[in-house]
DNA sequence: GGAGTTATACTCATAGCGAGCATAAGGAAA
DNA sequence: TTTCCTTATGCTCGCTATGAGTATAACTCC
């Protein structure tokens, strides 16, 4: 049907006229080991998994495995696709350079040392978005007093309360409670404020100031945000939290992973509360000696859940304490 | 700092050797007019506004601005990404074709007829998505069977409780209910079951069945679905519907149109309490002779919200009625 | 055996939301 | 003009989800 429209169309599809793109695909692998979230990296915690998308590649997911397998011999399970972004390329020639970035969940367990790849905490990136002890002191010590100087610096008084506004959305003043899912917003704030290494690099930075988080290569550092932010959107209500997790685990080892992720603390009971009414995990039968105190029963993620419902409602108690 | 290490990292990514890679921007324009939803299409509806990513294009998004304005003439307000593919060119040279789509909101306003452009209610695509006057007769009449059929029709018993259970899944059987973002999962499994023209394409097969929906070149229905879906999930938390509204409005047509996107009736009373609560709108001072009935007063969005909130919460109501 | 620590079970109060009833204010038909 | 139909708008009711706190239970370590 409707043959001759189809072959009409078609040029605009596959199009004759074949272009200068380069593709890259960048991986975010996270883990949680310990209650502290890690990125795969490498070049000394610089970069993130990355390289270039390949004719042998039978789909963009497959060669991102291929990569990070390559660079950093970890296989990937959960993927899922962040964004995908333009640069004129840096090399000067005339071509369009295209980041697919990935966002991939795993468990850490081959702690195998390695000179050019390892794990690092997303907080060393991004320090300003731990608040399980509390507010960290680089806010209102270091961010939060350079931010509103810069809301107020700008050119006139429209833009520094537009400014102010942004400021105070995103971290929480006011009103505001603080969001642990706008971390991609924080960071760009941070960026346009030139409080971040990535502003300032290469311009000529008269007082080099002490600037707080690990900074990455090209904006590998943004790229690590996006997937952060969209992780802990994300773990509100789809139970991808088990693919960081080990095949056993009590309740308060899921939480403190969920903790470290959402860089928050929930409330204990509503927590068991939650995942219990839920059924997404049951009961192993064993029992785990804690640290201290009484032991906990061991659960195990319910497999059956994504046969059913395919897609639950995970969702995170929420609480200030 | 670490100039050595990113330095050394720098290959990683604008990397040497320059590839063969093809990318098109594709949209998916939506408007709704009239209580119904539509898309931009080209090519007698059969294909999405589309083009390949030029030199000329300071970025993606204006790229993509730059085709849908040269292609229908019509300019794009919001736009957001919607997901990256890429395929083995079909041209047979050693091309990947990457294809990066994107979702974009605007008014049908100048309804300029064309012959290669024009406006198509999305329904037309998918006529089992449209809940709004009950469940179409399409799905129980036609598709429930045929999917059934092809779960019974699996290989193995477990082959078949698995289908059977995402068909149940998708499209509300059993104990589950009817969820309206399932859209894209409902056209895959549609098309894994063949019943969709785009499936049996090329193949031969046998005897041409009917089959419901209006099909479109390449994957571009798939693109459809991506975007519908996404909508249907974004109205719910994010004040979009906005994009699609005129400058005033009355809560009803809100209503008409957040219910066409939706492909879902929602209670009228708990509709305005929700839109009223938020703050969202303001009145305008007028009122609108309805078609019948008493006046309703006009309201517009509070472009305040965007500076206050930046991202506030919209809800819709569910209801069954 | 007592202190400290974590596990686990309940209770309570409230906000949000699905539903429905009731009244207001127009136009069209009788 | 009266009645009826239709949409607009206000308000109430009841249930559920969830934030928060209290109370035990079951271990380990002194």
């Amino acid at each position: 049907m409707q043959d001759k429209a189809i072959q009409a169309a078609k040029h605009l599809v596959g199009n004759s006229r074949s272009q200068i793109v380069n593709a890259d695909l960048i991986a975010v692998v996270i883990a949680v080991t310990n209650g502290e979230p890690r990125s795969l990296t490498i070049e000394q915690a610089h970069a993130l998994p990355s390289g270039p998308l390949e004719l042998g590649h039978r789909s963009l997911q497959s060669g991102l495995r291929a990569w990070v397998e390559r660079q950093t011999g970890h296989p990937l399970g959960y993927i899922e696709q962040l964004y995908t972004f333009a640069d004129r390329d840096r090399t000067g020639d005339e071509h369009v350079q295209i980041s697919i970035s990935y966002l991939g969940l795993t468990r850490e367990e081959q702690a195998e040392r390695s000179a050019t790849h390892g794990w690092r905490s997303w907080y060393d990136y991004f320090p300003w978005e731990d608040h399980r002890a509390g507010v960290p002191p680089v806010l209102p010590d270091i961010l939060m007093p350079r931010l509103l100087a810069w809301a107020g610096d700008a050119q006139d008084p429209n833009m520094s309360h537009d400014r102010r506004q942004r400021v105070a959305y995103a971290f929480g003043l006011d009103d505001h409670d603080w969001n642990e899912e706008l971390v991609l917003q924080r960071y760009e704030l941070l960026y346009e404020a030139a409080l971040v290494e990535e502003a300032v690099r290469g311009r000529d930075n008269g007082s080099p100031r002490s600037i707080p988080g690990r900074p990455m290569i090209a904006d590998h550092r943004r790229i690590l945000a996006t997937a952060i932010a969209r992780l802990r959107t994300k773990i509100k209500y789809r139970p991808v939290v088990f693919e960081l997790m080990p095949p056993a685990f009590t309740l308060l080892q899921l939480q403190r992973t969920v903790e470290a992720l959402a860089g928050r603390l929930v409330h204990k009971q509503n927590f068991r509360r939650l995942i219990e009414q839920q059924d997404l995990v049951e009961e192993t039968g064993e029992t785990m000696s804690a640290t201290g105190g009484r032991p906990a029963k061991r659960f195990r993620f319910r497999q059956a859940i994504l046969a059913e419902r395919a897609v639950a409602g995970t969702k995170l108690p929420l609480s200030r304490t």
